[in-house]
DNA sequence: CGTCCACGTCTAC
DNA sequence: TAGACCTGGACGG
């Protein structure tokens, strides 16, 4: 499931589904879990979710008890309510379901009062993801990518100073202290979207963007659709995901093909791939760009699918089929303003190639 | 059967 | 900068 979309569809999916429902009793974590228990039980409370970056916040109400108005704590009953924040790890969702179809791996479930019970269960198959019982944002990460796109701007445009960004751009991208909610599948698909080769050095990439977003109101007449920086594009592309609904890069959901065909960088066919100086998969097209890893091209052109990421072929050729954007080519012109000025419009300029890039980089 | 790979953190040498 | 933490699907022999 995970990224910052996934997280929040989550939270989405969590309201919808408990909307009016009433839980009750204690809540149960599995025997294999080595999360907190959560100490929480009560007769009748509420379940509510709200989502921030890569990281979702459960909050159990009491409802209000009928005993002469007052509030009880007897008998381990809450009259406090409670926040749980849950990291999902790599595998991490919520399901609602009855109680005798609750998935496997279900580590922390909460029980509905009626009968027969529903359940409320935390699912997460690797048990990497994590919760804490009265828990809080983690205080190390940045502004949400999605839902503080203004803090989460100004927070990476006033630490440019910080060794963090002396890193390639793909991987300060998963730098959650800054980009709270972008994951792998993300970074590959923004700066394939801007044309910015993955390995060049992330203040370089950043540096001389304006702190106000010219398109954050409205996009200028004549803009195009995708019009933006980097930073704008950390903000509107997980934002398409969660349009597309459902629960985006889930394979076992059925509408997970819609997902699939939104992709066009990431795990699709043609594209190069390099590990990162972590480790991890960067998927690029391309010039990978100067601080690529040592020996990035003896890449390896997976051989193997993932299991998870499995284009139809009919997909791919109707994906072919679709007419080609124009790209615009900036012209010779535009390129010669004046330093930093000239250089974060030209990193606004929708469609880049890396002469675009190292134009800007000269100039700055 | 075995190896490789996966949407992410964590902490330890 | 490695590993550790996990399960399970695809693919190779």
């Amino acid at each position: 499931m995970p990224e910052g979309p996934e997280l929040h569809l989550a939270s989405l999916y969590v309201n919808k589904m408990c909307d009016g429902v009433v839980f009750s009793g204690p809540v149960i974590k599995s025997e294999v879990s080595k999360n907190p228990e959560v100490a929480f039980t009560c007769d009748s409370f509420r379940i509510t979710a709200t989502s921030r970056g890569k990281e979702v916040k459960l909050t159990l109400t009491p409802m209000k008890s009928d005993d002469d108005g007052k509030r009880r704590s007897k008998g381990g009953q809450a009259d406090q309510h409670m926040d749980i924040v849950f990291r999902f790890g790599m595998s991490g969702y919520f399901r609602f379901t009855s109680e005798d179809e609750v998935p496997k791996h279900a580590h922390l479930r909460f029980y509905t009062k009626e009968k027969p019970r529903r359940v409320l269960s935390f699912v997460d198959t690797r048990r990497f993801g994590s919760w804490q019982p009265n828990g809080t944002w983690q205080p190390d990460r940045g502004p949400c990518i999605m839902f503080e796109y203004k803090s989460f701007r100004e927070n990476v445009l006033s630490h440019l100073s910080d060794r963090a960004f002396d890193r390639p751009i793909c991987e300060v991208l998963l730098n959650q202290k800054y980009f709270n909610g972008i994951g792998n599948y993300l970074r590959a698909e923004i700066l394939y979207r801007l044309n910015i080769p993955p390995f060049v050095c992330a203040r370089d990439a950043l540096e001389g963007l304006e702190l106000e977003d010219e398109f954050e109101d409205g996009k200028p007449k004549g803009m195009k659709r995708e019009a933006g920086d980097v930073l704008r594009l950390c903000h509107t592309v997980p934002l398409e995901v969660v349009s597309l609904g459902g629960k985006g890069y889930d394979p076992e959901k059925m509408d997970y093909s819609a997902f699939e065909a939104w992709l066009r960088c990431y795990y699709v066919d043609g594209m190069k791939s390099v590990r990162d100086h972590n480790g991890r998969t960067m998927w690029f097209k391309g010039d990978p760009g100067p601080m690529a890893p040592k020996g990035w091209s003896k890449r390896k052109l997976p051989k193997k699918k993932n299991p998870h990421i499995q284009k139809k072929s009919f997909q791919r050729e109707e994906k072919l089929k679709r007419p080609r954007k124009k790209h615009r080519r900036v012209k010779p012109s535009q390129v010669h303003v004046k330093r930093k000025i000239a250089a974060s419009k030209l990193l606004q300029v929708n469609t880049w190639d890396y002469v675009t890039f190292k134009n800007a980089l000269f100039f700055l």
